[in-house]
DNA sequence: AATAATAGAGAGCGTCCACTCTCTAAATGG
DNA sequence: CCATTTAGAGAGTGGACGCTCTCTATTATT
């Protein structure tokens, strides 16, 4: 006899709230592993262990599902940024090798590659843009402040430093797109050492 | 009356190849104008003046269209290049300031954009990964013999410049997205400005 | 305990997709 | 000029899509 798991007994926003972060969720892993066009409402619920009809009684259409995603993901990369960042700051206030290695390995998050296919999907469908422009923009100024918190002495004050910071991602993204048609982890790591060299670079001259 | 067009008499392979080169132009303008997704066999078909069975018999699958375009791009990579910078190679031997934001127009080119949007697609399917491997490495290849061609002295014996070019490339494409979305075009410039700063910072170093 | 409101399941609808099939028009080779 | 081959048109097919609708299960309210 199978041991069934008693039904345990919950709120109606128990339930609601549950459910819609289990869709979530799958919409991320689907965004990830199947790319944006094959994200489909039936294929997020089914992952969510959810009906298609579920879905849609959370969420009134498969736009609004893809806003909410891009909202958790934006909160999830400060999360990351914050987590993974912080005990660095503390001890290596003046070298920032270390973090931008940390922000390499971040850029390579299931998330970031999630970032990518609702970016590059933006760019042809005007709903998704209307509704994922003030996301990214929100997430382009989370960066900006939370690196001017974490390394204050290096970037506190540092002349284009929401512009330095941005090329540095860019960087991050083009290797991340670039190493999966590659897959050649040796050029992948002298690709981020240059990256790093260039970026000591700039930090030297930008703080003169 | 209507001047009628009296109707051309062309050989088979004029039919052919013309056809094939329409529906591979109308291939790249779908991907540019409504992205990877919506590039639909009929949708191609419809914007090369020809009907959805034509196309199937130049193409034997929507795949086998979407590899002749990616080889045409990349056809084209090289000649734009080869149009825009040869010139300015032959003037500013040294200073590649110029160069540099040639290439970053370059970058904007519609071409690119058709460009993006099959690698981007190509992360999560593995056909059509199979099928653009080849063509990036080849044009990623292209990209570093005509740097070694047209600026034989300032590029032609530095250390990492495979590297350097295509970090450059990589700025670039995060630029052309960014800006996409932000649709701000005095930080694009100041983006473009920084990266020409960045550039000639790493020239300087790497020639050493 | 009875009623109302919400969560969820699942069938159904119209549309678009890649691709096939059949049929006509045009070019080719004898 | 005729037979064969190739180019092209356009209807048809099965499947997946976003979304709606109806019906049941669970929670909330009185």
């Amino acid at each position: 006899m199978v041991d069934r798991p008693a039904k345990v007994r919950r709120t109606q926003t128990q339930r609601r709230e549950e459910s819609i972060a289990r869709l979530v969720q799958a919409c991320i892993d689907c965004l990830v592993e199947t790319g944006y066009h094959q994200t489909s409402t039936l294929a997020v619920a089914r992952r969510a262990g959810l009906s298609q009809g579920a879905l849609f009684r959370h969420f009134s259409s498969r736009l609004a599902l893809l806003e909410r995603t891009a909202n958790e993901l934006a909160d999830r990369f400060i999360a990351h940024y914050r987590k993974h960042l912080d005990e660095l700051a503390s001890q290596d206030k003046g070298d920032i090798t270390l973090a931008i290695r940390t922000l390499r390995d971040i850029t390579r998050s299931p998330e970031q590659l999630a970032w990518f296919e609702l970016q590059q999907a933006a760019r042809t469908d005007a709903e998704l843009c209307d509704v994922f422009q003030p996301v990214f923009l929100r997430n382009q100024q989370d960066n900006v402040n939370l690196a001017a918190e974490l390394f204050p002495e290096t970037l506190g004050d540092l002349p284009m430093m929401s512009e330095l910071l941005q090329t540095l991602i860019q960087i991050f993204h083009g290797q991340t797109l670039d190493a999966h048609i590659e897959q050649n982890e040796e050029k992948d790591e002298q690709m981020l050492a240059l990256t790093i060299r260039l970026a000591q670079l700039g930090l030297s001259v930008f703080k003169a």
